[in-house]
RNA sequence: GCGCCCGUAGCUCAGCCGGAUAGAGCGUUUGACUACGAAUCAAAAGGUCACAGGUUCGAAUCCUGUCGGGCGCGCCA
């Protein structure tokens, strides 16, 4: 459990008193199945438990009866009663709770307390995660596709970073292969026109215009070019490619910064090839057992393990295949010491999951070790229209546009306030016209609004600090303070579930639990001791705003 | 044909290791700025949770089947 969770501490503690009382009933088992939550309506009170209705099966006896007891054994605990106001059946057998305004409070102050800190677990001791996303191909600009994964695989980090875990991301640089070589070609050819060279552009080469721009970039720098003719030599094409590769990847590189999406490390798949790590995998793979020659190619057998059939290691060609070095990409992640391997995939690459796990398998790895999410495709809509995106004819939105469009924070908000399972839909036009409408400028108008307060508190010299006792508190208060103190418990769970939505739909609830305290519980022009209460109050909802704000990358403005 | 994902309000989607009267935003209608920011709040209207069975005290949630949509099923990456 996250420390200062206090929810969960509070059902721990119901949990133990009622260890006893379980074990009478013959099912001391359901100590670890208290489950509390926040019921959906506020007649029935702040949180509620459903265990007797759990536990009537296996006790046989109705759940009403059952709650009885559980509530009698919570009155009878030595610190639950002080904790709590009131405590109800109702309804088929929940127990209703209502907590005490005191308890609340030194909840919310001891969240204040711990400023920026508050929702943090501490170091986990569950290994080192490796997290690996985006992985695009350097043959082009990143497009709207990438930024979903982008954005959703950066948030990730940062929860993952903020409720414990050791990760580390990772972008894999496919730059091998044939999408690379038609790459090399097509920028030769555009170079070529430039230089009065007629190099014929490939068949399925990349006919966007941006292959035009990188061939200008690379005729502006003035670097030694192996002699042109239209048949490429082997160093022509090796310059191209080498070029390319590197003026895409500093493309990338600069706009993922711009959408604040930063990579630990960048691995280049051409370097398992110069350094040997694709053949040492396909030996080791050979020295198994697990790879067999058929048909003149070398096959691993991974349908043994659960695949629909076997996959190539080398084809007939002798070349390795993309298969046989992601086997040894992944084999060095182990080497390199991580425990957990989370790659988030594409839709289209969820065919592939059975022969890597296989794969695992077949090297005596744990295919638990390797958790693959796979995320839902970005369908780009003009005027209600599906459209095609294609890098080759250069038709796509990317994730510049998408930028510039309609800014860092509504791009990032939006593309993770859905579930990564869901196919979006994104319409540029109606983005931009919407923009203005993005929820995300409502938590972010939240936030400046605290701001704005807590700046005319300072010039007013309204005091925060509250005391110990507050005596009542109204019911957008309790609201506030409950919603605030769920923190802990959905980071928890948007990590858990590598959810980052969960996080963005908390953002908008706390932001409307905000904003009806605001209207309803003046704050600077209470009482003393009241406006010192809702000063700390404001300053906890700034706190846990710019946390949840800051763990699906979007900013925490003072002002908009 | 097989596999994975999805089908919830007019639209975009939450909720899914079962819980009480199924939620939010947008859109529509109507109110609230002589209180700290109206990018806000309050209220109304809007639903066979695709369909049909099953499991049980209880199903949007789990199981089976059907229909509809997306993606995949290469010696491409």
């Amino acid at each position: 459990m996250t420390p200062h969770d206090f929810i969960g501490q509070l059902a721990a503690m119901i949990a133990t008193a009622c260890e006893g009382l379980f074990s009478s009933w013959g099912a001391p088992q359901l100590a670890s199945r208290i489950s509390i939550e926040r019921p959906a309506s506020r007649e029935h009170g702040d949180l509620a438990l459903n265990i007797a209705m759990v536990a009537a099966g296996t006790a046989g006896r109705p759940p009403r009866e059952l709650a009885e007891e559980v509530i009698d054994a919570i009155r009878a605990d030595a610190a639950l009663p002080a904790l709590l106001d009131s405590v109800e059946i109702a309804g088929p057998g929940f127990i209703n709770i209502t907590l005490a305004a005191d308890a609340l409070a030194a909840a919310a102050r001891e969240a204040l307390f711990l400023g920026p800190g508050f929702g943090r677990a501490a170091a986990h001791d569950g290994g080192r995660i490796l997290l690996e996303f985006v992985s695009a191909n350097p043959t082009g600009p990143l497009h709207a596709g990438h930024a979903r994964y982008a954005a959703y695989g950066d948030s990730l980090r940062r929860i993952l970073a903020f409720t414990g875990h050791d990760v580390t991301t990772e972008f894999y640089i496919n730059d091998y292969g044939t999408q690379m070589d038609l790459f090399a070609r097509s920028l030769a050819s555009r170079y070529g026109r430039l230089t009065g060279v007629d190099i014929p552009m490939p068949e399925e080469g990349y006919a966007g215009a941006y292959t035009e721009h990188i061939a200008g970039m690379i005729h502006s720098r003035d670097l030694d070019v192996p002699p042109l003719s239209a048949e490429l030599t082997p160093q022509a094409l090796a310059f191209f490619r080498q070029q390319g590769r590197d003026l895409v990847l500093e493309e990338m590189r600069s706009i993922l910064e711009r959408f604040r999406v930063f990579f630990d490390n960048w691995y280049s798949e051409t370097s398992l090839y110069e350094n040997g790590m694709t053949e040492g995998a396909i030996k080791a793979l050979l020295q198994a057992g697990e790879a067999v020659e058929r048909d003149g190619a070398l096959w691993l057998q991974t349908s043994a393990y659960g695949d629909d059939k076997d996959r190539v290691l080398i084809r007939g060609t002798g070349e390795p295949t993309y298969f046989a070095s992601d086997i040894a990409y992944h084999r060095d992640k182990l080497e390199r010491g991580f425990d957990q391997l989370v790659n988030i995939w594409g839709a289209d690459h969820h065919g592939y999951v059975g022969r890597m796990k296989a794969a695992f398998d077949a090297l005596s790895h744990d295919p638990g070790r390797l958790e693959i999410v796979i995320g839902q495709l970005v369908n780009v809509m003009e005027m209600g229209e599906r459209k095609q995106m294609s890098k080759r004819a250069g038709t796509m939105v990317t994730l510049e546009e998408l930028i510039d469009s309609i800014g860092v924070d509504a791009a990032r908000f939006f593309l993770v306030d859905r579930s990564h399972d869901t196919t979006l839909d994104l319409d540029l036009e109606k983005a931009k016209l919407r923009s203005e409408e993005n929820p995300v400028y409502y938590v972010q108008y939240a936030h400046a609004r605290i701001c704005s307060i807590l700046a005319r508190a300072r010039e007013e010299g309204v005091a925060a600090g509250a005391g110990d006792s507050y005596g009542d508190v109204t019911d957008e208060e309790r609201s506030l303070i409950l919603k605030l103190l769920e923190l802990p418990r959905v980071v928890e769970n948007a990590a858990a579930y590598r959810a980052p939505n969960r996080i963005t739909a908390y953002g908008r609830e706390l932001a409307a639990a905000f904003h009806v305290f605001y209207h309803n519980c003046p704050v600077l022009k209470a009482p003393a001791a009241s406006a010192a209460f809702r000063l700390d109050l404001c300053k906890l909802t700034r706190n846990v705003i710019a946390t949840t704000l800051d763990l699906v990358g979007v900013s925490a403005p003072e002002s908009m």
